[in-house]
DNA sequence: GCGACAG
DNA sequence: ATCTTGTCGC
């Protein structure tokens, strides 16, 4: 058991959690996708409160610029929060709302990092692993990693000398990191923001807002 | 040993 | 991420 927290899942140790992500980062099919064929765009995120657990899943058509579905799935708290290990507190909930919805997302974005991560395996690439469609991290701030020089609205975010993700953002606003969680490739990765013009993508502040609500609900 | 640390 | 009042700045 990992010392410090109980509340945890019995039985999983500390190494049983870095094999899983071991497993996961060789595990990712990092391939070229098809931008031409994007045009149902998918949010998850997940909001904790009071011991329980809301995820929320956005289906956004990112021509129209509307919402197409939204599904949502509630849960006890299951895991701690531990830096690194996101995946055990997030995963299962952000894949059943997914699962929820009335149609697949050609792309799917996942509030936390993918490929941007100690050992390669960030909440995003178990979510992409398990519904097998492409994923992306998107987080609001980093793990790991170091920045590199800007250009345009995205700098290079690298891990020693290995390219794994971008800042993203426009002049002025705040930035995020994006990096690969599975079936896409990092060098997809600018094409992939300019969808969004390089903001913060609408249909992940729409997950934010939906997973939050539900929480006042019940 | 110390600091850093997605949500 | 949550718990939380008023407060400062565009």
């Amino acid at each position: 058991m990992v010392e410090g927290s109980r509340n945890r899942d019995p039985g999983v140790s500390l190494d049983d959690m870095i094999e899983e992500q071991r497993r996961a980062a060789s595990s990712v099919i990092l391939k070229p996708i098809d931008l031409e064929g994007v045009s149902l765009v998918g949010g998850v995120d997940v909001y904790h409160s009071g011991g329980y657990s809301h995820a929320s899943a956005i289906l956004y058509d990112i021509r129209s610029k509307t919402v197409v579905s939204r599904s949502s799935s509630l849960a006890e708290e299951v895991f701690p929060y531990l830096p690194g290990f996101l995946y055990r507190r997030e995963r299962r909930l952000m894949v059943e709302a997914v699962r929820g919805m009335e149609s697949s997302p050609d792309l799917l974005l996942v509030d936390g990092h993918g490929l941007a991560h100690p050992r390669g395996a960030g909440v995003a690439v178990f979510v992409g692993l398990d519904l097998m469609m492409p994923t992306v991290g998107i987080a609001k701030s980093l793990l790991v990693g170091r920045v590199g020089a800007r250009e345009n609205f995205h700098a290079p975010l690298m891990i020693d000398e290995r390219l794994v993700g971008y800042m993203v953002g426009r002049e002025g606003s705040k930035k995020y990191y994006i990096s690969p969680g599975n079936l896409i490739t990092v060098e997809d990765l600018p094409d992939v923001a300019s969808l969004w013009d390089f903001r913060y993508p609408e249909v992940l502040r729409e997950a934010d807002r939906e997973s939050r609500r539900k929480r006042m609900i019940g």
